[in-house]
DNA sequence: AAAAAACTTGACCGATTGGTCAAAGCGCCC
DNA sequence: GGGCGCTTTGACCAATCGGTCAAGTTTTTT
């Protein structure tokens, strides 16, 4: 009925599926690890049909950090929406765990791709990172300059939010081991998230209303 | 003069060549992404030379893992000489801060390999990281317990201060390029350092004494 | 219904992989 | 100085790598 969006969507679809067996693949076994022929058999796909959609491995390993790169960005929104440092740190950490929790394959991938000096996407980080992180360093002096919150300086803090949070993708299986063999569960997580969030916080001297 | 001896450091000179060699080159290109060739090419030695002292890549890839395991732990030292939580805790992550300095590629294998689900070391995590976390935790409680910090999960504290430290040896390229394409100087460690030490610490109420 | 476009796939390729091996080299003791 | 054990190394191997391709199938367009 619609014949370039049915068209679209087909390919599309493929794409997604494709997309999702690499990620898995790349996370588990990093880029030089992982083999077309793994994530075609994870995809359930011949080889040749995943080279028809994705000419070479890096185009296809390029796709999924950017895309990751995406939804870490989401996460900022917390930070500009917000009306002070209470609501605007204690929610971008809520959401970075929010994130860690639900997407810690694609947090490997990033870790993994920056720890070997980011061949792929250097440029993102030039272009994109770096206007990304001054922007939000500008918004906690300010916060810092009206008094909100102690003085310290924003880089660290940011480097330190951005550690935390992602330890819990980067490490789960650390953390797991280190939990008896299971996963954490909802109490967990929560307790975790809070006590980040709790230590963070105060550590900036700022004071929480409510929400555990 | 002495033959055995002699020739023990003979072997152990060329076999410290080889580990550094495959440190470096396991950091930068993860085991998967190494290759025996690269390592045998940045020691200076034929592949097969090194194939005598180490038969298989995994035997060499273990022998570094396993390494960077105990001077992982030696830091834990600041934990157990101290008499309080200012001098146990802050001590500990100036420890960690230092070796994240020092040891950036023996971080950097450690996180890749527990990344991909420590396939090659986790009988070390569950014989010798659990009982180790177990420990410090106990210790941390007592502290809590005697009113000396605040009531955290002495486990989501480790956590985070492993997190912390080490994001400053595996995340050193992206902590670089958002400092303008220079690796942190001395002032910056420094910095780094004490704004570190100072939220966590204030952030577990913890007072602290002189000591930038 | 037929032509065109998009998609699928087994077979295949040169390059590279981790690892082997036998022959040569070396230092050391009797 | 001759022999012996440790060390060195170029040549080599089967397996696997990322990627190609042409022949076939399916879907869309006309």
């Amino acid at each position: 009925m619609k014949p370039a969006t049915r068209t679209s969507n087909r390919r599309r679809e493929k794409e997604k599926r494709i997309l999702e067996a690499a990620e898995k693949v790349f996370a588990e076994a990093g880029f030089g690890g992982a083999t077309m022929q793994l994530i075609a058999d994870v995809a359930d796909l011949p080889k040749a049909n995943i080279h028809y959609y994705f000419q070479t491995k890096e185009e296809l390993y390029r796709r999924i950090v950017s895309h990751i790169f995406d939804v870490w960005l989401e996460a900022a929104q917390a930070f500009d929406e917000s009306s002070g440092p209470a609501e605007g740190i204690g929610g971008y950490i809520d959401a970075k765990m929010e994130i860690a929790r639900r997407h810690p394959m694609g947090s490997k991938v990033w870790a993994s791709e920056v720890m070997h000096g980011a061949p792929v996407i250097q440029d993102y980080l030039e272009e994109v990172l770096i206007d990304w992180t001054n922007g939000r360093a500008e918004v906690i002096q300010t916060w810092i300059d009206a008094g909100q919150m102690r003085a310290i300086e924003p880089r660290y803090l940011l480097y330190m939010i951005w550690a935390t949070t992602q330890h819990y993708s980067d490490f789960d299986h650390q953390i797991t081991t280190l939990n008896g063999g299971t996963p954490l569960d909802d109490t967990q997580w929560a307790q975790a998230k809070h006590t980040v969030r709790d230590i963070i916080l105060t550590g900036l001297g700022i004071s929480q209303d409510s929400q555990a």
